[in-house]
DNA sequence: CTAGGGTTAG
């Protein structure tokens, strides 16, 4: 079993299920025009019986703001418009209106401009309610100041509300998103003693969740394997967090193994389920078992690779120099009308790279522009990396457009990375171009950056025949910069 | 009638 075969079967898992995509977009521009006829038709079932009270104003705001909270505003000064009026509005909006407008700022990921609003209504004395110091709580966290969200509970009990299991949960992801898990583990273990929280499913999967990403996954299975027998059972998400911690550190049978017994107890696996497996049993070249859990995935349970499954497939692909493959995944995507995304396209750029295509890629690069994908630097790190290698193996023109793409690429506003600099470095001493590196290496080491481990011992290697001032000066420069 | 968890890919 190669990866080649595992292509012929993805592909044609893929074709038969072509049928059903077309149907799913039927049913999908159906719905589209439900929505628009009965967007002018009266709905009086959409009202709530208890709204005769509402005045009228406020349940179309309602209206208005349901569908943002869902689907966020198009852009900030529309929410930011919507607050101003919300704020002239007499009598004012009801507490859950505003709460809808803080759902769809938290849909934008507009968490500070969510605090700053929410400070604007305090100072102006507006009601709120529990859910909106939650609601602030969590754009708080998000935004790092996990201080002020305490602040913020402080205020809460200050004014009578009782802090929930959301707002104490919240606060347990803010301090592990800090990477402060000792405190985390105090409040959680405090706030379980003095019966202030419930833990429910979600609580512990925050915990599961913070235990993973510190490295004790010894323990969050520990605490995954508690909540089967206790009240609270591990759900979709339990599941995938712990198969994601295993995949990522090696334990891929472990995780196959909680895999198959989520089915078996009828946990649905999800799209995320299913790529972390995928990624590890490429690494590992287990493409027999690859094959068996894709044909699974699509066939039996009906779930559709999405962006970031198709582009691990891509770069599995780049990486076994199976550039053919590669390219038939990103037209199956677009058949599927999955659209690859810029790190799919550095996947894709990769394969290319590791080729030798480099006017392919460059075609690429120009083709992603077009399509308004901003490349990224490590986009520029691969091309860079492709130049370099080639120019070392045969052309040293191929480092002239290195370096003058480098040079592009820093008048196009993207800062390079210590990566990105050791990738040039590297490339101009293969093509004797000394002078260059030294500038490089002065540069680099201006930026705060240090030759990597390839640089250094390339810098020796030509030392040791070749005795020149500049390449002396420069690894002096480099010893001092990695201390 | 609104709030907390898993974004996995280069």
């Amino acid at each position: 079993m190669t990866l080649i075969s595992v292509s012929s079967r993805l592909l044609s898992f893929l074709r038969r299920r072509r049928i059903g995509t077309s149907s799913c977009f039927q049913s999908l521009s159906i719905g589209v025009v439900h929505f628009h006829v009965n967007d002018n038709i009266a709905k009086p079932n959409s009202i709530p019986h208890s709204t005769h009270s509402i005045p009228s104003p406020h349940i179309k705001l309602q209206q208005y703001l349901v569908q943002k909270s869902k689907s966020g505003f198009d852009n900030l000064d529309d929410a930011l418009a919507v607050f101003d009026k919300m704020l002239k509005l007499r009598p004012l909006p009801y507490d859950f209106h505003f709460n809808q407008l803080f759902t769809a700022l938290v849909k934008m990921k507009q968490y500070q401009v969510a605090v700053s609003l929410f400070q604007e209504m305090s100072s102006r004395k507006i009601d709120v309610d529990i859910i909106t110091f939650n609601i602030a709580i969590n754009c708080c966290c998000h935004s790092n100041r996990v201080d002020y969200a305490f602040s913020l509970l402080l205020s809460a009990f200050k004014r009578g509300f009782v802090p929930d299991v959301f707002t104490y949960t919240t606060l347990i992801r803010g301090h592990l998103s800090q990477h402060k898990s000792a405190e985390a583990r105090l409040f959680f273990t405090n706030l379980i003693k003095l019966n202030e929280l419930q833990p429910d499913v979600v609580t512990d999967n925050t915990v599961i969740n913070g235990l993973c990403k510190t490295g004790h996954t010894q323990m969050a299975i520990w605490l995954f394997r508690f909540m089967e027998k206790s009240d609270c059972k591990p759900n979709t998400v339990t599941y995938n967090t712990v198969i994601d911690s295993l995949c990522q550190h090696g334990l891929v049978d472990d995780a196959l193994i909680l895999q198959s017994e989520m089915m078996e107890k009828g946990i649905l696996p999800n799209v995320w389920t299913y790529s972390p497996l995928i990624q590890v049993l490429c690494k590992l070249n287990r493409w027999e078992e690859l094959s068996l859990l894709l044909q699974q995935m699509i066939e039996d349970m009906n779930i559709s690779p999405n962006v970031h499954t198709f582009t691990i497939l891509v770069d599995a692909y780049a990486k076994s120099g199976k550039l053919d493959d590669a390219k038939q995944i990103i037209k199956i995507m677009n058949e599927r009308g999955e659209y690859p995304n810029i790190v799919t396209y550095n996947s894709l750029m990769q394969a290319y790279c590791s080729q030798g295509q480099m006017d392919e890629a460059m075609v690429l690069y120009r083709n992603m522009e077009c399509e308004g994908l901003s490349p990224t630097v490590v986009t520029h790190n691969i091309l860079l990396h492709g130049l370099c290698q080639l120019g070392g193996l045969c052309k040293s023109n191929y480092v002239d457009k290195a370096l003058s793409f480098f040079q592009t690429m820093e008048c196009n506003g993207l800062i390079p990375e210590s990566k990105t600099y050791n990738i040039i470095i590297c490339g101009c001493l293969w093509n004797k171009k000394y002078n260059e590196a030294s500038k490089l290496v002065h540069k680099m080491v201006d930026c705060g950056f240090s030759a990597d481990a390839i640089t250094t011992s390339l810098l020796q290697q030509i030392l040791t025949k070749v005795q020149d001032p500049t390449l002396l000066a420069m690894h002096q420069k480099c010893l001092q910069s990695g201390v």
